[in-house]
DNA sequence: AAGTGGTCTAGACCACTCA
DNA sequence: GAGTGGTCTAGACCACTTG
């Protein structure tokens, strides 16, 4: 019988570089996750096995394999010993991933703007010195901004940050996020916990965030953690729910 | 200068079992994940590196970088080139897995408990249909369920299975989780797709939740696939908030 | 029995960081 | 310049699925 195995198009692969930065495994996922978006691989269809698609490229097998693990990862291929690598059927969603809000709004063509509320450095009680991993007492810095979407006010944004960053400047954090503030200092985010919940408005927020009182809102407590693995930034925010979500993609491996 | 690197006691890796099924790289993020547990990596020490871990247990540096992968994966771990591998501040938190509100509960200790609201099947409307990936009009099974845990109301949980699940036991269901079902039937879950919002209570979640009138509700919008790809389950549910809500850990590779 | 992905090895070279 | 993780290769053997 006729095999189910996509044969895919050489133009495809052919401009793999191999002397740029871009690891291979990387530009080969990447190809493998256009031909998924624009239909040259549809819902459903079987890749040929690891080893062929290989030789074809000219690479090794772990080359491969990882590329597909990445696609895996994503919630893009499955793939079932003895069988094969399958693309997944339905829907194609995008994931979480380590950005701030303002880089998601930006990425996705909206227009964000931010007013700074407050900006106070004060010693930390035992919550903050705990969620920072600071003794009590150290100096923390208490951001607290309100995030607009296209002119919509669409989050409450409360930040801590330890010692090395109380001199944030004010001014650059209502035009850039506090990310890439951050990332201008050099610090490089590497890991973020957050919980996800949701709670009703406070007065104040019902005000902030143009909603009415006691409206329901969608709730992020986040610590992110740096290169090294120390605290560099504790946030809780909330955002109205009507305007955004979030979306997770979950594998078993 | 002493390093600052942690020797790791011959002990903890004594154990590497080469002929059973669990894979080598598994063992040794195990005996990792559980010595940062438990302080013997206390937050911030240096692991040694790759090739030398590997000398000592006898393993290849691969195998020794894919366990140390997957605790990065984890948030546990943090590696820099030319640096080396640290293990990260702070406080350690369980992520989203890919399994059920029941297998949750059932884990952390609780009891869960399940009444069966509703369980009818209906021709699929279009909505319904893009969600499963079937035809319009095909049958699909509605269910709508209250989980309780420890005796309190604590979701409401709506599913759309498609045409293989119509059958579905109705008095299993209220005794086991709808997963556990899926898995003794050889169903296998392998990606799923998570959108995760806020919303106001209705008047009826109100009183199945035993909230206030319009009180806020965490929502789980979930599409499931198996190991073929295909969608199995379309979940909307609702939470209590004061009771349940969602750990992500994400990490930037 | 044939074909698939899953695991593992033993090397190699490179880019990066830091003293 | 020494040491680290990042990438890549070319094999090998195994477990599992399917015909």
């Amino acid at each position: 019988m006729a095999q189910n195995v996509q044969d895919l198009p050489r133009e495809l692969f052919s401009g793999i570089d191999r002397s740029g930065s871009v690891p291979l495994y990387s530009q080969v996922a990447q190809r493998l996750e256009q031909a998924i978006a624009d239909g040259t691989l549809p819902a459903g269809s079987r890749l040929e096995n690891e080893i062929a698609l290989g030789d074809q490229l000219g690479l090794s097998r772990p080359t491969i394999r990882r590329a597909i693990q990445e696609l895996v990862d994503k919630g893009l291929l499955v793939r079932r010993r003895g069988v094969g690598t399958q693309v997944v059927h339905g829907p194609v969603t995008r994931g979480v991933e380590l950005t701030s809000l303002f880089e998601d709004l930006a990425s996705s063509g909206r227009t964000p703007r931010t007013t700074i509320l407050d900006a106070d450095v004060r010693p930390a009680d035992d919550a903050e010195a705990d969620a920072l991993g600071v003794t009590v007492g150290s100096p923390v810095l208490h951001l607290r901004r309100l995030r607009f979407a296209d002119g919509v006010p669409l989050a409450v944004l409360d930040n801590l940050l330890p010692e090395p960053f109380l001199d944030l400047d004010r001014a650059e954090l209502a035009t850039d996020g506090l990310y890439s503030l951050l990332r201008a200092r050099g610090v490089t985010m590497r890991v973020a916990k957050q919980r996800i919940g949701a709670r009703a408005a406070t007065p104040r927020e019902s005000e902030l965030l143009d909603l009415p009182p006691g409206a329901a809102l969608l709730t992020l407590a986040r610590t992110a953690f740096d290169d090294s693995g120390r605290a560099i930034e504790f946030g809780q925010h909330c955002y109205r729910p009507d305007l955004y979500s979030f979306e997770v993609t979950v594998v078993d491996r």
